[in-house]
RNA sequence: GGUGGAGUGGCCGAGAGGCGAGGCAACGGCCUGCAAAGCCGUCUACACGGGUUCAAAUCCCGUCUCCACCUCCA
């Protein structure tokens, strides 16, 4: 079986078969940096990131562009509000964006644009739709011209008619139809100077959706294959890119891929309803790699409700597998057994990047591994384990990765190794004289310090608790 | 008004006409000095009302509830 995927335009699952054998263009919509990321922004990216390792593991040259907004009316109004240049705002922004990304082992994109160091591309573009009659200026903005492209809603099935005016009174006047949208918006006195960039209609920035055109032109072409991003985003947003584009004559994307939200209160979270969870706050109650297993395990389409409970759940489910992995990695090394990928995990994310089923296979997999580990078995251990570093590694959660590696530090680890295993002689000795009051003080007392023990038939290990 | 999504066992969460996804919790058992970890087993659910079918969580009709987009939004 080879990869489908469901494609939003067509609103059914198709085969996907890029355009050029063997490589894949992928255009994901990134953030606008307006403030720290939260759980459902990283959500997108996690998802994204689960299809890109699927494409490479799969054997595609992946060629992956994930834009920053970094100008808008958000951006500009709250640096104005907090007395910082709005280009200053913008930047910290995105550098919170970038670590909540590496800390959660999202891998860096190909490459990551921002809009503003494309406001040439973006003018051409707005150039070569003026002269195809799809847009106009006026008073100096730009707009799209809705109704000079009948296929304008093709995207989200929907018809001009039928849907309400935008309420955008202020610049009414300005539109030959309420529904055209705007490619470029003139400069304001109230703006700051450093906010605009001239052109042939005036000096103004860029409207929202004319920089995601402008940039997958110039880093993937005219036409490209899977364009990615949140539900919200597919109408305007990705109506107005794919309209703007394909009138200026490209092809544009093949395949719209759109993850799911990520509620708070059965609500969408977003900074307006005050309901988010901001990455950094999370990461401080839960592990990374935890937050990552708990974001990926679900469907990339459905809704994650987020709680405290199912989080804390995703928590023991996946320490689970890294358990397996540790006591695996600890009798047979690391690197044994081949990172083959069992068939049912491939066919799970083959099919529309099922990670349920994929995680289903993992913990089936990590089942038998314990098995033989418990039977002793270690040629059987180290094929479980190849298998199961394998399918962890295509969902960015193995835990030996070294991305996840904890920093400690080499003496301290080495003090406390030392130290525990001077505790744990002490305990085997009473256990040996069949003291077990002693043997379980010791035990608990480790216990206590956050260090577990564990009897096996190879003896006590111990590892701090998670 | 238009467009789209969702309601599954104690909980999370898949599936999408017949073969009990998976995880968490609980209970019973095995293992253990006792634990822990692990393994085996138990718990047979699909919002509601009709219908189609040999067979429906899955298809059709209707109802209810919730969410999203149409305005900035992952």
């Amino acid at each position: 079986m080879s990869l489908r995927l469901y494609d939003t335009a067509a609103r059914a699952v198709r085969d996907f078969t890029p355009l050029r054998a063997g490589q894949v263009s992928v255009y994901v919509c990134g953030l606008t940096v307006q403030g720290p990321p939260h759980i459902g922004h990283v959500r997108a990216a996690l998802a994204f990131d689960v299809l890109r390792r699927w494409l490479m593991r799969s054997g595609y040259e992946v060629t992956y562009v994930r834009n920053v907004t970094d100008i808008d009316d958000k951006i500009l109004a709250k640096a104005a509000e907090h007395d910082v240049p709005w280009w200053a705002w913008a930047y910290d922004n995105e550098l919170a964006c970038t670590r909540a990304y590496d800390v959660l082992g999202v891998l860096p994109p190909t490459y990551e644009p921002r809009a503003t160091g494309h406001i040439t591309d973006m003018v051409s573009l707005m150039d070569r739709l003026i002269e195809r009659g799809h847009a106009y200026a006026s008073g100096g903005d730009v707009y799209f011209d809705v109704r000079s492209f009948p296929e304008y809603g093709a995207l989200t099935g929907q018809k001009i008619g039928d849907m309400q005016a935008a309420a955008d009174t202020e610049t009414d006047e300005r539109k030959r139809d309420p529904r055209d949208f705007a490619l470029w918006k003139a400069a304001k006195d109230s703006e700051p100077e450093t906010a605009s960039w001239p052109t042939p209609w005036g000096r103004g920035r860029p409207g929202w959706h004319l920089e995601c055109s402008a940039m997958a032109e110039r880093f993937l072409g005219p036409d490209f294959d899977i364009h990615g991003g949140g539900l919200d985003l597919r109408f305007p947003h990705h109506e107005n890119e794919q309209a703007q584009s394909r009138a200026a004559g490209h092809g544009f994307a093949r395949y719209w891929l759109h993850n799911g939200w990520v509620t708070l209160g059965g609500e969408k979270m977003s900074k307006s309803l005050g309901n988010t969870a901001l990455v950094d706050e999370v990461v401080r109650r839960v592990r990374p790699i935890e937050l990552r297993y708990y974001l990926i395990a679900p469907h990339y389409r459905s809704t994650i409700e987020f709680t405290d409970e199912a989080l804390a759940e995703a928590g023991v489910a996946f320490r689970r597998i890294e358990s397996f992995v540790t006591r695996a990695a600890e009798r047979v090394g690391a690197d044994a057994g081949k990172p083959e990928l069992p068939a049912e995990f491939s066919a799970a994310l083959d099919d529309d990047l099922g990670t349920p089923a994929a995680v289903a296979a993992i913990h089936e997999a990590v089942r038998q591994g314990n098995t033989a580990l418990a039977d002793g078995d270690d040629a059987a251990v180290a094929g479980a384990l190849g298998a199961v570093r394998a399918m962890l590694g295509v969902l960015g959660l193995d835990p030996l990765d070294p991305a996840w590696a904890g920093g400690a530090d080499e003496r301290l680890a080495q003090a406390t190794d030392g130290l525990v295993a001077l505790a744990l002689e002490q305990r085997q000795a009473a256990r040996a004289r069949k003291d077990f009051a002693a043997a379980d003080a010791i035990r608990d007392q480790l216990t206590a310090l956050g260090v577990s023990v564990e009897d096996t038939p190879q003896g006590t290990r111990w590892e701090l608790t998670r």
